[in-house]
DNA sequence: GATGATTTGTGCGTATGTATG
DNA sequence: GCATACATACGCACAAATCAT
């Protein structure tokens, strides 16, 4: 008999720490219980965690390298905090690239493909009716996660969702209102409406102006928090 | 006195060994000492460099997350291998982005800096006639370099570098006789030339499609290699 | 399979550096 | 400027997993 053909795998391998620690810190920057620019030290996680500096030593240099953590001269360790112009330049970035992804995915997607973006559409029209706003950033956020997953190409995946893990926290501040709710709405259609009649350009054209009115929307609400 | 308004900086502060350590098996995977493929160990990679385990394990983790090392399911580490896939997925993302870093770098250029391009180029016609293999590659890159410099957005000058060194091995391999160089020099200059005429659509599409032959180039040559 | 040799994972001590009063 | 507290960098020891025989 051969062992290998069957998948068996009732019993499994503890992860090592330092995979949970990073993995951990991680989560923690998305929901936000480490804020950008908050300092973290080696030995206050490694007793949150119970554990030895050592995984956390670890992990800590993993997510540097990731762009999430930052060290400066003296090693210190803190949450990356992006400038103005970082959130320009990683903008920039994302509509190169998610244009790209949904040329692509115009090319390449199946029907029923099209039919999930159509539904994720509809799903977000409820939710702004029922003024939803935990829902309409999760559709919204799917419509576009969605186009990236049907281009097909994994390395561009990875590099946009890094793209996004960087600037997550400010992602949640923006959703003003119904307004830019609709407004949101009105590009995501025009992008799929682009792709059911299989035109690449034009689909690249519409997310490219939609992402560009995304991010004028973020620096205003940036601009806003710093004057506080 | 305010000695923080002098600087002084004679004496250095010696670098971490992880650091040093992390910069050092980057460039022995640069300049082919460790091929894809090849599996590393912390002992012997300890025991290289005569320090102990800990800097080489956290220079490890940072380079796994950079994508240069792999780790397997059994935390064996090993030098990251592009599939054919994974050279063009690669490619893609470079052709998105520099693509876009041209069209930026076209508006923002400086005279000054057009001509550094300039005599990029023809320092490159230069070793095509002397048979320079070293300095035509050189030259090549420095012009590709030189424009993402221009564009001004230094996230996307760190991506497209991160991308560059994932496949860095198999580049050395691109140019194959005196042709190749040439094709490749009218590439260049077609791009300098549109971005001196300030059109950035066109230097963006001659870029595009000078990578996109430069991509057909390489993989006919991975392909060979495979043969072997 | 069982055993010894490798290799990786984790805890911890110590040296050095840094901030604070 | 000095003393104290705190942080990080590194080495080392032992445990756990893996490999080869």
């Amino acid at each position: 008999m051969n062992k290998e053909l069957i998948d068996f795998s009732p019993i499994q391998k503890p992860i090592p720490y330092y995979q949970q620690i990073q993995q951990s810190i991680k989560e923690s920057i998305f929901n936000g219980l480490y804020k950008p620019g908050d300092r973290l030290y080696e030995v206050q996680i490694a007793k949150q965690y119970n554990i030895s500096r050592s995984p956390v030593r670890e992990a800590i240099r993993a997510l540097v390298i990731e762009g999430l953590l930052v060290m400066d001269e003296k090693s210190q360790i803190s949450v990356y905090k992006p400038t103005l112009k970082d959130v320009r330049d990683i903008y920039e970035c994302r509509i190169s690239l998610e244009s790209t992804a949904v040329a692509l995915a115009t090319v390449r997607v199946k029907s029923k493909q099209l039919q999930e973006l159509d539904e994720t559409l509809k799903a977000t029209a409820v939710a702004i009716k029922d003024k939803d706003a935990d829902s309409i950033i999760a559709n919204n956020a799917r419509f576009h996660e969605l186009i990236l997953q049907y281009c097909g190409n994994e390395r561009l995946i990875k590099i946009v969702g890094d793209l996004k893990g960087l600037i997550n926290y400010y992602r949640v501040l923006n959703i003003q209102g119904t307004d830019r709710a609709n407004t949101i709405l009105k590009g995501h259609t025009q992008i799929f409406e682009a792709m059911k009649k299989r035109d690449p350009e034009k689909a690249a054209d519409r997310l490219k102006e939609h992402t560009e009115e995304d991010l004028k929307n973020l620096i205003q609400v940036i601009e806003q928090l710093g004057e506080r």
